[in-house]
DNA sequence: ATGGTTGCCCGCAGAACGCA
DNA sequence: TGCGTTCTGCGGGCAACCAT
């Protein structure tokens, strides 16, 4: 279960019991981004977040449009984040930690082109509470156009991005389905530190070969328990889409947290043990 | 002055590699 | 499996240096 989740249901609990008319109720920072993001994409409806219920079709987080999910979770920093990044070990400048993206995307499949779209967007970024990892899924491709335009909110133009391979991957996909969906592509004006060239020079013949999974566990120690390979994760989405259960799903999206988790991970890994010259 | 050798830079083409 | 980026190797051009 999230945090977001847990948090929107404590205060659902507190709504419930009496409270006196006169005590104000703090304004809980998710349900202010929520009713923001609602805001952002025009829902008009007033009612609260839709509260998850456990059943099998149940995907974790809030609904913010019909068919788009999302899931905040903030996480402690268990080292102390520098205020900008030594950009030496990607070739750049230096780069501040609170413009970085770290972000990655799940997709219906490799081949790239038109017909292929994105039905998760995960993102982090360093905030003075910790790592903020936030989450898109979406339920049906009709709510493709909601994520996109959630996605944009999350990018300033002095936003950073950080990715594996993104730069080839996950970047031109994410402008294809902009333009198909019409919408202004936001990401082509945007810095983007790809941490696959970096690592691939720092790396290239210690390991068997420099996959993100093969760092993380190599360089980084995490072993992911339960993880659910890329590959299979179109046909969780599509599986989901078929009416099946979103046992799959939540493992992609368990998946992908743990992907822009170690993206920042690694970018700090880099900037400590710097590149071959 | 001339010719040969060496090293550097640049551009190009192909290979390698990662992404789900 | 397709795609985009980076790396790598290669060859050409050029300058510097040295020997004759």
């Amino acid at each position: 279960m999230s945090v977001s989740l847990e948090r929107l249901q404590a205060l659902r609990r507190q709504s419930g019991g009496p409270k006196p008319a006169s005590v104000a109720v703090p304004v809980d920072p998710v349900l202010d981004q929520v009713a923001k993001l609602r805001g952002l994409l025009r829902v008009k409806r007033s009612s609260a977040p839709r509260i998850v219920q456990s059943t099998d079709r149940d995907i974790p987080g809030v609904e913010l449009v019909p068919g788009l999910w999302f899931r905040e979770q903030v996480l402690p920093l268990d080292v102390s984040w520098p205020q900008a990044l030594d950009g030496t070990f990607a070739r750049s400048e230096p780069i501040p930690s609170a413009d970085l993206l770290f972000f990655d995307t799940e997709t219906t499949g490799l081949a790239g082109g038109t017909g292929t779209r994105a039905f998760m967007v995960g993102a982090a970024d360093v905030t003075p509470a910790g790592l903020r990892v936030r989450q898109l899924t979406i339920a049906n491709t009709a709510a493709e156009p909601a994520m996109l335009e959630t996605f944009q909110t999350w990018l300033s133009p002095s936003t950073i991005l950080c990715s594996y391979n993104g730069r080839s991957y996950d970047a031109p996909l994410l402008k294809t389905r902009y333009r198909l969906m019409r919408q202004q592509e936001p990401l082509s004006g945007l810095a983007h530190v790809d941490l696959l060239y970096p690592t691939r020079r720092r790396y290239r013949g210690v390991f068997e070969n420099c996959r993100l999974a093969t760092i993380e566990r190599r360089v980084l120690g995490i072993v992911r328990e339960d993880d659910l390979p890329g590959s299979e994760a179109p046909g969780a989405w599509l599986g989901y889409l078929r009416g099946g259960s979103s046992q799959l799903l939540k493992r992609v999206l368990a998946h992908n947290h743990q992907d822009v988790v170690t993206l920042a991970r690694l970018a700090l890994h880099l900037e400590v043990q710097p590149c071959s010259p």
